[in-house]
DNA sequence: CTGTTAGCGCATTCAA
DNA sequence: TTGAATGCGCTAACAG
């Protein structure tokens, strides 16, 4: 690789104009530019951005740590971070943190000695207290899917609640009044929330909450399948069940199928997140709005403007999830 | 951040030890080496990474150029590489190339520059000869998912014309004659090796491939719906299709059912990849594995082995895919 | 508008 | 075993 010295010499001017042309940081006179830019052109000189980064204290880059780069959900959320920070011209580092506090803690890590000019999380198993520790911090970051009490301003986040309220409601509406519900683990933000909700729209419509048919999952397929189960062992009425997201709920459908019971019309299903394939499953899945995606989107445009200066679209920091109709759900019969 | 240089003036030593601790290189006394982890401890030291790969013109990370970050194909094919990578201590740095030659080019450019000490590939737009140029770059280089003739240990590859036989062949011992086909884009390798796999098998059998219930998609989900519907349009006799891809099975599925038809009843159908939510669909879809995951730690170990050393797991560089048969296909009634 | 001069934080000779 | 000196490739004052 030919280095910035290589192309000084074979355009005849300094180092210093050569780092010029290249960050149009002062002007310089057209003629001068030519020649650089001729000679760049002719050693194949690409600038070496460790060295950039370490001689200008900033890296052009982001460092995002989320839970998995695999799966629906992760998937679309670093896609909208990524797509957005290229486009602009940013690049992103990426860290998994495995929802496991020391890997996320180790993931910062290797992100801050990356020199990243910004930090984007996607944090599961660390405390409200730790992020409110890295105020302090002095790299700016944002918090993506989690809405952090004294941290309002870095989040960007779903109204998990309204969720819950608008899949708890949609079934009522439809006349059920037994829902079974299949929650997320209770330890973490969003699944709390979504029960909540629940509960919320429940009490609007005058009906108790009735543990007897609610089951704590783990947010993966099988466990939505095991809760199933012991829903149907529990040998309590329902006619309709909520998992608290759609990879549970397929794991329902299975074991639905397996109680000899057909959707809707033995049992209505509502799932949340609305992945990819929400839609492909048979029957199609009804099921509320995630915009993860966007919402990656806009923890980038927030480093974009915020650490940038870059401020060239809208922003929005909290999202209102709603519910999609498709056909696994129906008027009690 | 605390420096090297904090850390050797709290500890008494000079830069240069401070250093030596950091890497295991030379032998350090045990007491000096106390003290200067002490001092480290007590600074929360953490090593500039970036200016360590500046001075030792080697970063412990690995560039990983995929299509996409997104989609169950590379979402696996990344977190496989990601966990081979983390596991023994090195970073992975991505670039998406969005099947777009240009754009892979920059990618690769970014990697470069970002002084990786090696480079993983799945490219889908550069040519063989891009790639052949490239063996003799400086940087050490494996190509995912791809089968490159002059480059073949280079590369860690399916069998796609073997994944092709065995759909094929499945279908046939089933008693289907009439197999219709809706391979991916012809002009990327993969598709045109699992069409000829398609046809080789049909020659075991004696029977000739009709073009006539054969279509070419582009592996989305859209495409697979709108050559079933295509399919059928022409009134060609069939009792069982293959789709090149799971996406495209499930368009094609959507596409069956609202013909009136089911599965495997009317029609067996066929997938290929056998992404995470092929048994979520209903009918369970049969299909062809396809081991991304295991590929992409292959190419992570390939890199550990020849660029870092580290050859501590066994490396299999092509993979045989075998059919996985579940609901979607059955005799031929 | 352009060149000179210092570093950025660290690894790595070479001596001691 | 340890330290001093040099440079990785580039940016950023400061002069000119």
């Amino acid at each position: 690789m030919a280095t910035i010295y290589e192309v000084s010499k074979l355009a005849g001017v300094s180092l210093a104009t050569v780092s010029r042309v290249m960050n149009n940081s002062s002007r310089v006179s057209p003629k001068t530019r030519q020649k650089v830019l001729a000679a760049m052109q002719k050693l194949d000189y690409h600038p070496n951005t460790i060295a950039q980064s370490l001689a200008s204290k900033r890296s052009n880059s982001v460092g995002v740590l989320v839970s998995e780069l695999h799966g629906p959900i992760f998937g679309s959320l670093v896609s909208g971070i990524e797509e957005e920070l290229t486009r602009a011209g940013k690049f992103s580092i990426f860290a998994v943190g495995h929802s496991d506090g020391e890997k996320e803690k180790d993931g910062i890590n290797f992100l801050i000695s990356r020199n990243c000019d910004a930090l984007i999380f996607h944090l599961e198993a660390s405390s409200d207290e730790f992020l409110l520790a890295q105020k302090n911090s002095a790299l700016p970051f944002v918090i993506v899917n989690r809405l952090v009490s004294g941290l309002e301003e870095n989040c960007i986040s779903l109204n998990n609640v309204k969720g819950g309220i608008e899949a708890t409601r949609f079934l009522l509406k439809q006349g059920h009044r037994d829902i079974a519900y299949i929650s997320g683990p209770l330890h973490w933000g969003d699944a709390g929330q979504r029960l909540a909700g629940h509960k919320t729209a429940l009490a609007e419509f005058g009906i108790p909450f009735d543990p007897n048919i609610m089951v704590e999952g783990d947010y993966l397929v099988q466990s939505g399948y095991v809760a199933m189960k012991q829903l149907f062992g529990r040998k309590a009425k329902f006619t309709a069940v909520i998992c608290a997201n759609d990879e549970m709920a397929v794991g329902a459908m299975d074991a639905i199928r397996e109680q000899g019971l057909s959707m809707p019309e033995d049992i209505s299903l509502v799932g949340f997140d609305n992945v990819r394939w929400a839609p492909f499953l048979s029957p199609k899945l009804t099921t509320v709005n995630n915009p993860v995606n966007e919402m990656g989107r806009m923890a980038a445009r927030w480093v974009l403007k915020n650490v940038y200066g870059i401020n060239d679209r809208p922003i929005q920091t909290f999202f209102e999830p709603e519910i999609v109709v498709r056909e696994s759900a129906g008027a009690r019969v």
